[in-house]
DNA sequence: GCGACTGTTTACAACGTTGAAACAACGTTG
DNA sequence: CAACGTTGTTTCAACGTTGTAAACAGTCGC
């Protein structure tokens, strides 16, 4: 079921119903409402492979980001989703695992399939590597921060955010505050980023430094590097994880030792997925707009590919705020 | 870059730059090394969209499914793209919210896209009208049962799974046990599954049903249902949740309130989701094999979409185990 | 009644790819 | 040595769409 067979039960020319598909404003009412009837009745869809051979895009982007299983990008990607929609994009979902292999591969393999766009989460890839490759599709750097990075890029103020949290902690009378998420195999993580807004907060108060570090932030490292953190002396009061999923394993942990949360530790994580509203205490932590991030990505992204190649790269801030919740609070 | 160009430099014809291209054996090994060697030079990938056009395909597959940020989705969707990656196949994602429209749009916008096939976990949309359907587009429902459906299908064994989760709570000795999660919303969710399960394991043993109704199996729905069942006289003193994110829902409420898990009241769910290993207490359930679900997903949709058309419809099980937890065994 | 103009429709080519068929050069076979 | 098969390569057409340009019909002004 193509134009053709359109065009020949409708009696015209193949161009006159593809003119009427796509709204073409000099086709004759009489025309037009013969055409569409033959496009009703026969349940006419445009093939977009032709389409997009012929337009030269394909309508499909790609979002490469470490793992879908982690909350945080799920809930990111169904805003990414939800977002492209609204340009009739599909989304093809890439899964790096945040190996610079896979990272590069995604890239690669998107380009393979010549998609519009890439929005990419990049974690070890580094900033002269994207700079340097040859691909000139458009590019997008979504939540993590390449200084100077080659390509436009979004996500929240992390220093700020990280400072934020901890002032929360000094708030409360907390004097041994530890940071739980500093990584050292990343190249374009956030952990810099949220580790410096931790000291600065410290610093301001002339409080002590304690820094777990992770691989991975996932909650078995979370409650791992907790752990640690109990076996020192004295114990920290207070511990800021660098995302929920670390904090959640920590308090796993906390709790398993029979310690009590907040009382004995205030814990706050930042990136306020649904976990962390349910767990018992439920958790403080950071919530980045997600809606926002996923529709300037987007955004960028559509800028990117109508706009002329060679527009200097753009740097987008969303906002995020911080929710106190019981485990710093009590109830 | 076309087959063109590397044609013209390599100083040959299109189709036999084809031919290297896609591994075709009879090709002189001079040739050969002279046009992989342009190729190399020029970095060449193929045009998808015309090469999809020519050969019918598209090489994308579309997963459709109520809602990426719930975990049990999210965790699925990622053996789902990796299972379809080692056949070369992209996954665009489709997110339906369990709506009747949303779930037609879905195969309809999919049609538009013209991908090779479709996965589809229904949730509103009924057996009759996918039945009904005129596309011929390769479908998988996973999941979900619509009995005798009209298409492939993939699932656990959602009534034994319920069963013995349900005599594994009888088996602690709990007498007062209450089902959460039945939709009476649902054109093929698994909730009647599940709750013939629950109710044959109870009849069995002579114990009374109590059964709570949600609409949705979110975390909030979970903890409003479980206020609703400890102002029951007497309160329940074990609950098997529809699915893990119930289960949470359900232990914030039951924990916020005072009382205590397993001790008294023990508490189950479904799927297996990471947060449930994380919680406190970490969360008694049913472990779905989700690679397996999702390698029998893909590979079924790969015998429909290379086989004839017109075969019956299959059905398909994966593996399930018990997975006992401190929320029915305590510490 | 003629040219210019407007509105409507069409023919053609092209996007990049690959299957079918043709062809040339060669070796094998009867 | 003629017929045949094999190997390597090419030509051609087609997949379904849309941009360009041109053809066509009708209307207007003079």
């Amino acid at each position: 079921m193509s134009l053709r067979d359109i065009a020949r039960l409708a009696g015209v020319s193949v161009k006159t119903v593809s003119n009427v598909v796509n709204g073409y404003a000099h086709v004759s009412p009489e025309t037009r409402a013969k055409v569409e009837k033959v496009l009703a009745e026969l349940d006419y869809r445009p093939n977009l492979s032709a389409r997009n051979l012929r337009r030269g895009r394909t309508g499909v982007i790609a979002l490469a980001l470490p793992e879908l299983d982690a909350p945080y990008f799920a809930e990111l990607s169904r805003f990414v989703i939800d977002a492209a929609a609204e340009h009739r994009w599909l989304v093809v979902i890439e899964q790096t695992d945040g190996g610079l292999d896979r990272e590069r591969q995604a890239l690669d393999g998107v380009r393979d399939h010549r998609v519009d766009g890439v929005i990419l989460t990049p974690f070890a890839i580094g900033a002269e590597e994207l700079a340097a490759r040859t691909d000139d599709t458009a590019l997008v750097l979504l939540g993590e921060r390449i200084h100077d990075g080659p390509a436009d890029h979004v996500a929240i103020d992390n220093v700020r955010a990280a400072r934020d949290v901890t002032e929360h902690l000094i708030g409360l009378g907390r004097a041994r505050i530890a940071a739980l998420g500093a990584q050292d195999n990343s190249a374009s993580g956030t952990a810099p980023l949220r580790l410096a807004g931790y000291r600065q907060a410290l610093a301001e108060h002339g409080l002590p430094e304690t820094v777990a570090k992770v691989e991975r932030y996932h909650r078995a490292e979370g409650a791992a590097a907790m752990a640690g953190l109990l076996a020192l002396d004295p114990r920290p009061d207070a511990v800021f994880c660098f995302n929920d999923l670390l904090a959640l394993g920590a308090m796993r942990t906390i709790l398993a030792a029979g310690l009590r949360v907040p009382e004995d530790i205030a814990l706050a994580g930042l990136d306020d997925i649904e976990d962390g509203r349910y767990s018992t205490p439920t958790l403080t932590t950071v919530a980045p707009d997600k809606a926002e991030l996923a529709r300037i990505a987007v955004d960028l992204l559509r800028q990117r590919i109508d706009g002329r190649p060679g527009q200097p790269p753009r740097e987008a801030r969303a906002g995020y705020r911080l929710v106190p919740r019981e485990s710093t609070l009590g109830r």
